[in-house]
DNA sequence: CAGGGAATTGTCAAAATCGTACAGTTCCCG
DNA sequence: CGGGAACTGTACGATTTTGACAATTCCCTG
């Protein structure tokens, strides 16, 4: 295994450490590649390392007893799995796992126990990471709740092109109706309604942003608080 | 003010707090009552004191900047209001306030501080509640996706009474609709299909629990996981 | 204790969404 | 190049939810 450097890390809430925070955890620190569906939390199964996403994307997804499922979080190169740990939880019911592939940075837990017990600035952010969390817990809670597809789909579309930074992104109809909950058939008929507003461009398996404002403008207040709150607490590039 | 013994509290997560730990905090609290609407935590606004429900319902409301909101968290005598303070933040943009009235035993955020800072057992404490609060998040954000409106309704109401104790619970139509975000005709609709079921009896301004069980069983998954956690991870009396 | 007004509840047509089915298209692999 | 799997387009009745309006109940005031 080969020494981490500073400069070529991605993920933010790691390049938000201070140096000597930074160097207390990279001994431990270990590069690995996430292809598609892998899982980096299991339901109620105990996990040993912190994930620092730096490229791909996850998905926190929540399921009930009578196997209804819906995605619930989304994490990129801003975050990091494993947040339970963080409470100190050895175990947490929802599932995390890829839905994009992609690499992570893995620490083990009892180095970032260390780093947050150590350094208050460290613990500062990361807790403040588990924060902005919550609150995208609670607008997917609002975007279900009060807004129709179209603003749904945009939501999701922009939370996704936020984290992937490139235009075209690889997703099927299927794919995106799991992650919103609603029927195939009901994001084909939308993703036409944004197409023929010209915000995307849909075909075969991938779909490419054409007009990112517009699609804000569609999203509306769906989209943007807890983005807006993560910027401020963790502070952007 | 009137010392509180720790006989005379109500508070779950005071209750599970160990001797001495609650030593610490006891000569910081004060008993303050909450009447309907009394805000306990103002959307970005720093709040100084923990509230520790001891009675009544404070809920958690989401809102967008184009004024959509909705109801979010449920607390009650199981848990407290200002989770932020414990991740370090002085403010969140989720507003908390009373939708039934009760009472409440504050302390000073400094000295919760100085508590989790001695105590990792309290720490602990504390930490798992905030998880059981992401998980009440995630189910609301899975409710408001995938269940319909009986279902979520018998939701709210079983989690309602779970935090008032008592079978005879005072609600209109309008409250429950603002709630659940929507329509309150609905909510008079689906009312009349509990009633007709047996599990409730609703008059003007008023619900009877009838059938605790039914309701339940109507609820579905929807209802259950976060509550089966709290037990889990606080311990249930 | 009667009357007026506000709060609460009831009803129903219209719109959105769902469930399901099936056909057409594109891509991949042998 | 052909066959099959994956993906997308479309249709339609059933169900759920919405939006507007009507009816009822309660409470306050004179």
């Amino acid at each position: 295994m080969q020494d981490i450097k500073r400069a070529d890390v991605r993920n933010r809430l790691l390049g938000a450490l201070g140096t000597q925070a930074f160097e207390l955890l990279q001994p431990g620190m270990e590069r690995i590649d996430l292809p598609l569906r892998t899982v980096l939390v299991e339901s109620d199964q105990p996990t040993s390392h912190i994930f620092f996403i730096e490229s791909g994307l996850a998905s926190i997804v929540a399921r009930t007893v009578d196997d209804e499922a819906i995605e619930v979080g989304h994490i990129g190169w801003e975050g990091l799995c494993g947040t339970h740990r963080l409470l100190r939880l050895e175990t947490t019911p929802n599932r995390t796992f890829m839905q994009i592939d992609g690499s992570a940075i893995t620490v083990p837990v009892e180095l970032v126990y260390r780093l947050i017990d150590e350094d208050a600035a460290a613990r500062d952010l990361f807790f403040h990471y588990i924060h902005t969390c919550e609150l995208q817990l609670a607008h997917s809670a609002l975007a279900n709740g009060r807004y129709n597809m179209s603003e749904r789909l945009s939501r999701w579309l922009l939370m996704c092109h936020d984290r992937i930074r490139d235009d075209d992104m690889a997703l099927t109809h299927e794919f995106l109706s799991l992650m919103l909950g609603v029927r195939r058939s009901g994001v084909t008929d939308h993703l036409h309604i944004l197409e023929g507003m010209h915000a995307i461009k849909a075909t075969r398996g991938r779909i490419r942003i054409r007009d990112r404002a517009k699609l804000e403008e569609i999203a509306g207040g769906c989209y943007g608080a807890p983005e807006r709150e993560y910027d401020r607490l963790i502070g952007s590039r």
